[in-house]
RNA sequence: GCGGCUAUAGCAUAAUGGUUAGUGCACUUGGUUGUGGUCCAAGCUAUGAGGGUUCGAUUCCCUCUAGCCGCCCCA
C-alpha cells in the first residue's frame, strides 16, 4: 500500500502510519470487549457452520419442502437478506421483540438504515407489490428459503442466524386457502416421518381484537395482584401475549378470562368455522388453542402452529413453525388491499427434531472401486480412466492427494470398497491394469480398455443402482 | 436483556498450587525398494482470552468471551 507515496524520500521520514493503512482504519476495529482472545478465529455468537456431516439431514428437510412446493405449485423466490429497515418496523409492529431488540439494524456506506431480515413475509409482500403481482392470477403462491437472523440470546438449536421455509399466497381470501396451507406444513412433516400436530386459532380482524383486548385487559386488572412481572409487563405492552403465559396462576386465571373466539364478528366466525370444516375434512390432527397467539403484529383471522405431537411439556422448542392470515399487510406496505395467508418453519428445529427421531437420511452412495496410482503417467491415465467409470455409473474413489500405495490400500480399506484398481509405471506401459479384490487379495492383471466391463461383471451381485443422494 | 452451570488437542477424556499436562479415537510418517485390514514405533495437536493472588497456577480469585440450561421472546 505504501507504493502509491512518491517513489522514495529522500530524507529519512518515514510514512505516516495513518496514510499507511487506509483499508484497515476503514472500519474501526474495536476487539477490546468481543471476541479476539484466542489465535484462532472465533465465530460470532450466536452463528454457526452447518458441517458437511450434517448435510444430509438438512437435505431431507431441503427436498421435502422442493418436492411438495412444486407439488402444490408454489413458486420459489429469493428475497434479498438486507432490506430497509424500515420494511420490518411497520409490518412487525413496533412493540414486538424481534423489532424492538432483535434485528440487525444499521446503517450501510449510503447511508441507509437497513436490516439484517428476521423473517421474510414482509418481504415476499414487498416484492408482491415492487412486481405488480396483483396483475397475475390469485393467488400468487410464492415459496422461499433461507436465512433470517435475530439477535436472540442463543440457546440449544437457536441461533442468531437461522434457518426458514416460507409459504405464502397471496390475493385470495378464502378459507380453503388457509386449510391448504396448514395441509401443505403437515404434508412436509408427514414427508418427513415427524408426529405433528396444528394448534389453530383466530384472533379476527384489528377491530374485534381491539374490543377484545380491552376487555382482557380490564379482566386481568381485577387479579393485578396474582400476576408475576413478566405477565403485569405484558400486559400494559402487548396484552395478547399474557394467553400464552407460562405462569401457574395465570393459566388459571385464564380460565375464567374473555375468550377471543367470542369477539369474534360474524365474518371472522365463519371463516376460521369454514377453515376447521376443511381441516377437519382432511383429518389433520389439530386442536384448537384459545391461548394461541403469534408475535408479529400483522396477523388477522387464521394463525395456526405446528407442533410436535410426542412433546411432553410445552417446551418453547415445541413449535416447529406457524404462520397464518395477514389481510392487511400488503396494504400497511402502500399496495392494493390484498388477502394473504402463510406459514415458515424453523429448519433447525426440523433437524433437532429428526435427529431426536433418529431418522437418518439414506446413507451417500458407497464407492464400490478405488482407484490406486503410482506416478505420474498413471495419474494421467487414472484421471481419464476415473470419468469413464462415473460415466458408467460406478462410484469411484481416489486419493490422488497420496503417493505411497500402501497409503492409498489403507484408503481404500477405511472406504470398505470390494475392488480397488492399481495402476503403476509398468501397467501403463503395457496397457493393462490391475484388479484386486479386497477380500481375498486375488488380483488379476487385464487390458486397461476392458477395466470398466470387467469391473462391472465383478460387482453384480453389488447394488450399482442404489439411489444416490448428495 | 436477566439468572444458573460449564470451558483441557479435530473429537472423547485424565490429572495436578511446582520439573516433559496422561490416555483413547482420528490424523501424518515409518516398520526397505509398487500392496490394505491386525500389530509395533514415531510424530502432530490442548489447559478459551486478559488480569490478579503466589516464589510458582492449567488448578484459587476477578473480568471478558463462548457453549449449555431456565426466563424473556420466538422458528
Amino acid at each position: 500500500m505504501p507504493f502509491k507515496k512518491k517513489p522514495v524520500a529522500p530524507k529519512k521520514v518515514v510514512v505516516p502510519e495513518k496514510e499507511a493503512t487506509p483499508l484497515t482504519t476503514a472500519a474501526p476495529v474495536t476487539d477490546e470487549s468481543e471476541g479476539g482472545n484466542s489465535k484462532n478465529p472465533e465465530l460470532l455468537r450466536g452463528f454457526r457452520d452447518i458441517m458437511p456431516e450434517e448435510q444430509g439431514k438438512w437435505n431431507l428437510v431441503r427436498d421435502a419442502v422442493r418436492r411438495l412446493a412444486d407439488a402444490y405449485s408454489f413458486d420459489r423466490i429469493d428475497l434479498p437478506i438486507l432490506e430497509r429497515a424500515d420494511l420490518f418496523l411497520r409490518t412487525l409492529g413496533k412493540g414486538t421483540d424481534v423489532v424492538e431488540k432483535e434485528m440487525y439494524v444499521f446503517t450501510d456506506p449510503s447511508n441507509r438504515s437497513v436490516a439484517l431480515r428476521p423473517e421474510a413475509t414482509a418481504s415476499a409482500a414487498r416484492a408482491y407489490i415492487n412486481h405488480g403481482m396483483l396483475d397475475r392470477p390469485q393467488p400468487v403462491k410464492l415459496w422461499y428459503m433461507g436465512p433470517m437472523f435475530r439477535h436472540d440470546r442463543p440457546q440449544a438449536g437457536r441461533y442468531r442466524q437461522f434457518y426458514q421455509v416460507g409459504f405464502e399466497s397471496f390475493g385470495v381470501d378464502e378459507p380453503i386457502v388457509d386449510a391448504q396451507l396448514i395441509v401443505i406444513g403437515m404434508q412436509i412433516f408427514k414427508d418427513l416421518g415427524l408426529d405433528v400436530k396444528v394448534q389453530i386459532n383466530s384472533i379476527g380482524t384489528s377491530e374485534c381484537r381491539k374490543a377484545y383486548l380491552a376487555e382482557l385487559v380490564a379482566y386481568f386488572r381485577q387479579h393485578r395482584a396474582k400476576l408475576s412481572e413478566d405477565d403485569k409487563r405484558r400486559l400494559q405492552k402487548n396484552p395478547l401475549r399474557i394467553l400464552d403465559s407460562k405462569e401457574e396462576a395465570t393459566k388459571e386465571l385464564l380460565e375464567g378470562a374473555p375468550q377471543i373466539l367470542d369477539w369474534l364478528d360474524e365474518k371472522s366466525k365463519e371463516h376460521f368455522m369454514k377453515v376447521l370444516e376443511f381441516v377437519e375434512e382432511m383429518e389433520i390432527p389439530y386442536q384448537l388453542n384459545p391461548y394461541l397467539v403469534r408475535g408479529l403484529d400483522y396477523y388477522s383471522h387464521t394463525v395456526f402452529e405446528f407442533v410436535l405431537a410426542d412433546d411432553t411439556g410445552d417446551s418453547s422448542q415445541a413449535a416447529l413453525g406457524g404462520g397464518g392470515r395477514y389481510d392487511g399487510l400488503v396494504e400497511i406496505l402502500g399496495g392494493r388491499p390484498t388477502p394473504a395467508c402463510g406459514f415458515a418453519l424453523g429448519l433447525e428445529r426440523i433437524v433437532k427434531a429428526l435427529e431426536a427421531k433418529g431418522i437418518n437420511p439414506p446413507e451417500r452412495r458407497q464407492p464400490v472401486v478405488f482407484f490406486a496410482q503410482l506416478g505420474d503417467a498413471a495419474r494421467r491415465v487414472g484421471l481419464k480412466l476415473f470419468e469413464e467409470f462415473r460415466q458408467s455409473g460406478i462410484p469411484v474413489a481416489e486419493a490422488f492427494g497420496k503417493n505411497a500405495l500402501k497409503a492409498q490400500l489403507e484408503a481404500a480399506n477405511k472406504l470398505g470398497v470390494p475392488i480397488t484398481l492399481i495402476l503403476g509405471q509398468k501397467e501403463v506401459l503395457d496397457g493393462t491394469i490391475i484388479v484386486r479384490d479386497m477380500e481375498s487379495g486375488a488380483q488379476e492383471i487385464v487390458d486397461v480398455k476392458k477395466a470398466v466391463s470387467i469391473v462391472q461383471r465383478k460387482l453384480v451381485p453389488v447394488a450399482l443402482d442404489k439411489p444416490a443422494q448428495i
